[in-house]
DNA sequence: TTGCTCCTCACGTCACGTGAGGTGGC
DNA sequence: TTGCTCCTCACGTCACGTGAGGTGGC
């Protein structure tokens, strides 16, 4: 799959807007080592993003407020995703032994059945509450009803 | 509905892992006064609460972690919340007046249907992000089906 | 009486928000 | 050149965590 769009580079304010975050919040997870720290090294210069820095950081968000996770949760997840990435060239590199080959994709499939478990807890949680919400409104349409209302 | 459990007294501690807090959270919302402050009015002496202070406490903290509402935004909705449960008592004592009644009905109406709406949301982002992640399961099951394993 | 849980300060921490004062790029 | 966004400190804030030192109830 080639990446069609064109990738010209992002400045701090658009990829936050992108993202639904903020410059202060992109600069401080660059900080805390939660994303690679651009290399403006020329001091003062601005950083820029492209379109995988969307991906990476949207997913990230995503990860945090869907479920909760606090940076450190995510600073796990991300050395996991990035062991994976460097698994996926060893895998590329890897046609000739199949059994690699397998090791690396239980491990990738392990990784991504964690999440999902989390995510469908979470699920759950929210149709449940849901679930008592739309009960209440039913009471109260009934009780609309004996009044002859809707 | 009468209450036939036993409504025998919590403390802080009963209260916070029945709720999954902890109780050092019980006291900071009850000094911000999301939480109406307990009258442990002799210094030092312990809290008390019952089965009516689970129930609340508990959406409460639902309403946090699954929608990531802040402890001002929960204030607003005690306060709503509240001023229902005024108009509830209103809503009691005015059988004779079928015009009050529908207000308080669609009023309360209203609340229900803005909270549902919120977790409606949060559960399409939540099972958007499940679909991304079952594609990817299934790519890996394709792979590790090319090699005769699953 | 012995533990356990509770109490009140009060400082620490996490994840940023919010200016202050200054510089870069279309 | 004028705005706008960017930069780096650095202090502030929200929502608690975590002891310190002491007291209450089964």
């Amino acid at each position: 799959v080639t990446n069609e769009t064109a990738d010209r580079s992002l400045r701090i304010g658009e990829l936050a807007s992108r993202t639904g975050t903020t410059p202060r919040t992109i600069r401080y997870y660059e900080e805390v080592g939660l994303l690679p720290a651009r290399d403006h090294s020329v001091k003062g210069t601005h950083r820029t993003y492209d379109e995988g820095d969307v991906e990476t950081l949207s997913s990230l968000v995503r990860l945090r407020e869907l479920l909760g996770l606090s940076l450190d949760d995510l600073r796990t997840m991300v050395s996991a995703e990035s062991a994976r990435a460097g698994l996926r060239l060893a895998f590329e590199a890897s046609a000739d032994r199949p059994d690699e080959r397998a090791r690396i994709l239980y491990e990738a499939r392990g990784h991504v059945e964690s999440q999902l478990a989390l995510l469908r807890a979470r699920r759950k949680t929210i149709v449940q509450l849901e679930c008592e919400l739309v009960e209440r409104l039913e009471r109260i349409a009934e009780r609309l009803g004996e009044l002859g209302l809707q």
